[in-house]
Parts: C-alpha cells; sequence; structure tokens
DNA sequence: AAATCTCTCAACCGCCGCTGT
DNA sequence: GACAGCGGCGGTTGAGAGATT
C-alpha cells in the first residue's frame, strides 16, 4: 500500500495517518472556506499533505455527520441487499446508509459480511450459492430417489430459486408458507423482491411473519413419488408439477389455487385469482436440486405405503432462523456478527419494511 | 510474559470520467 | 477534437490492536 511509515515523500509532502494538529488544521480551513478546491487546500491551510489525502481524511474521517461505531443490523441488511442490486458500487451504497461512508461500507464488506458469505456457500460477488452445474446435476441424479441429503443452505436455495424462476419462487414459497397457521400466510419479502425486479412498487404488507412451528404437512406423490407428476396440496391450494415425458429433463409448473399467490394491484397486495394459473418450463436440474435440498437435507421426510411423502418442514424453518418466513434468507444472511457478542442468535424483524425502504429508495434515486 | 498469529480499518494508489481550455 | 487538471471511485496495503499459543 502506499502508506509510508516515515511518514514523508518527495516533494516534501507527508503521508501516513493524520496526527491532531493535522486534522485540527483542516477542519479549522474547511470551516472557513468549505469543502472543495483540494489542490489548492493543502498549501491554504498550512499542511503538508496532497489535496487527494486531505479529501480523503475529511470525506471519511472528520466531515461533521460521520456516524461512529458498529454497523447496526438493519444498516448490515440494507448493505447486503443493496451490494446483490448494486454490486460494489460502494459510494451509491454509502449514499443510501447515512453517516456511513464507502470506505467504511467497503471495509466492513471485505471484513465481515463477505467472509459470512462464503461460509454459508453463497458467492458474495453473485449472491447465488456456490454450486456449480455438475453439483446440482449430482444432487438431481442422487437425492430425488434416494433420500439423500446434500449439504445446501436454505436461505441460499431461495436465493438461487429468486434468480432461476419466479414461479418456481412461488412454489417454494406455497410450500414453506404452508407451515404457517395462518392460511393467508404470504412470504412479503420474496414477493417484494420479485416485484422490485419487474419494476413494481408494493406497499409493505402487514403480517407477522413470526409463526408458530408449523404442522407436519403432507406432500402427495403420484405413482409413489414419480416425478412425472407431483401435486401439492397445500392448505386449500394445490401446485401441480408435470414432467413432459419421462425423459425430459423440463418441468413445467402450474399454479393454479388461490390464496398462497398474492399479487400487486395498485399498491395494495391481493390473492391472485384462480383463473390466473400460470405455467413456466424450467430444467429439472434446477428445479430438483432446490427441491431435493429442501427435502433431503432440513426436512425429514417419511414416504408411507400409501404413497404419501410426509415432510416436517418446521425443523427447516426452526434450523434456520426464529423467523418462519422464507424470507429467511436475509434474516440468516445477518445474524453473525451482531455488537460483536450474541452470534447466530439476532434475528430480523424489519427485513421486508426494509426491503421497501431500499427499493423506494434506489427508485427515489434513480438507482433502479 | 513473550512470541506469534489474525483481524481491522485508515490511508494510499492507480484508474477513470468529467470539465475547462 | 486533443489535452491537462481535478475529483471520485474501487482495490489494495500494512500498522496497530487484539487474540492465541
Amino acid at each position: 500500500m502506499g502508506k509510508s511509515p516515515s511518514g514523508e515523500k518527495n516533494n516534501g509532502l507527508k503521508k501516513g495517518p493524520w496526527t491532531p494538529e493535522e486534522d485540527e488544521k483542516l477542519m479549522d480551513y474547511i470551516q472557513k472556506h468549505g469543502p472543495g478546491k483540494w489542490r489548492i487546500l493543502p498549501k491554504n491551510a498550512g499542511l503538508r499533505r496532497c489535496g487527494k489525502s486531505c479529501r480523503l481524511r475529511w470525506t471519511n474521517y472528520l466531515r461533521p455527520d460521520i456516524k461512529r461505531g458498529r454497523f447496526s443490523f438493519e444498516e448490515e441488511e440494507a448493505i447486503i441487499q443493496l451490494h446483490s442490486v448494486l454490486g460494489n458500487k460502494w459510494s451509491t451504497i454509502a449514499a443510501s446508509l447515512p453517516g456511513r461512508t464507502d470506505n467504511e461500507i467497503k471495509n466492513y464488506w471485505n471484513t465481515h459480511i463477505k467472509k459470512r458469505l462464503l461460509k454459508m456457500g453463497i458467492d458474495p460477488v453473485t449472491h447465488t450459492p456456490c454450486l456449480d452445474l455438475l453439483q446440482l446435476s449430482s444432487i438431481l441424479s442422487s437425492s430425488l430417489y434416494n433420500n439423500s441429503s446434500p449439504q445446501l443452505n436454505y436461505p441460499g436455495l431461495l436465493q438461487m430459486a429468486s434468480w432461476l424462476n419466479p414461479n418456481l419462487l412461488n412454489l417454494l414459497t406455497t410450500l414453506l408458507s404452508s407451515q404457517s397457521r395462518n392460511p393467508d400466510f404470504i412470504n412479503t419479502n420474496q414477493l417484494l423482491q420479485q416485484n422490485q425486479l419487474a419494476g413494481i412498487s408494493t406497499s409493505p404488507p402487514e403480517q407477522n411473519q413470526h409463526q408458530c412451528p408449523g404442522p407436519i404437512m403432507q406432500l402427495n406423490s403420484v405413482q409413489s413419488f414419480q416425478p412425472n407428476q407431483l401435486q401439492v396440496p397445500i392448505q386449500g391450494s394445490q401446485a401441480k408439477l408435470n414432467q413432459v415425458s419421462p425423459s425430459d429433463t423440463h418441468f413445467s409448473y402450474q399454479q393454479s389455487t388461490q390464496p398462497n399467490l398474492w399479487q400487486c394491484n395498485g399498491g395494495q397486495l391481493e390473492p391472485q385469482p384462480a383463473d390466473q394459473s400460470a405455467t413456466e418450463n424450467f430444467s429439472l436440474p434446477k428445479f430438483n436440486s432446490m427441491i431435493n435440498s429442501l427435502l433431503g437435507n432440513q426436512v425429514s421426510q417419511s414416504p408411507n405405503s400409501d404413497g404419501v411423502t410426509n415432510f416436517n418442514l418446521s425443523t427447516l424453518l426452526s434450523s434456520t432462523t426464529s423467523s418462519s418466513s422464507p424470507s429467511a434468507l436475509n434474516s440468516s444472511l445477518t445474524t453473525t456478527l451482531v455488537n460483536g457478542a450474541a452470534e447466530d442468535e439476532r434475528d430480523t424483524y424489519c427485513s421486508n419494511m426494509l426491503m421497501y425502504n431500499i427499493s423506494n429508495s434506489l427508485h427515489d434515486n434513480g438507482l433502479l
């Protein structure tokens, strides 16, 4: 790096850590003349620093509106969400976090968040699970028929699903939300995410997503759990997974029910009418890896003689976060390193509102 | 207590884009 | 249009603090 322990450099310009005296000079000058004109500032202020160094010192440290201390839980969530949209645009991210500098956010990302995402098996660049296609194929071939347990984490799975296919995400949402005792339970976080991608602004719903652990659900498999048609009755709803032919590697997903899918209508969330069924194709490996990650790794399954397989979804959700919502993606991404002490213990209670705020903020700032 | 290792973050570097001439 | 200067951005570094052996 460019830090010089000696603090001296050619041209007589000083480098390295700033002394309190230098800080005072810089502060005094900027208070009188305002920031800017960085090239002439050090000379006028009596500093033996380059203008760039003065600017950085001011913007990253001396500015009066800079917030000090650890990043809050909300800030951390915001960084992750914004980074998933903006990438390494630290200055843009910083613009959405009052009092935080791009340098500070960048450091925090590199030293905390990035490591944690990697630890969770999530690529910090793409925000998708670190799985290659071979792994997906392997999961496909081994787990659907063998009850194997691929070591995938649930939040990463949902994140991946969100990138792959909206309808598939809806299916997962439907599956997981069924563990709630509330029949009108919806996954607002994922809905917001989808709507964000579609450029739709939604009002944050008020449903409390922190439900008690759900009951054992039944996943009725046709033809002894053959993959060519998988019917998923869920609290009055039913989604069909159809395989075009036994050898085909593409599935279609038909959502033919209400109330687990919701739509945005004039800023209000409303149940999707039954006649608005959707059918979309997606590749078998993608679908299979996700479903089987859900069913194989974290959900206990026990097929019985009637061809009905029971899945205990409560284990899935409780093992990930205390929240029963599929929005646990964002929750679990941010459950370590909270105030340095209580790692992996803090839950989110503001993800949806935060997503909403970020979305609006980005729109307001013309970033989306 | 000392040596070593690990982590954090302030600060620098090089590059790029914008603006003025 | 070409060039130079400047400000801003993202990547990188290494001193210092804290943790571990």
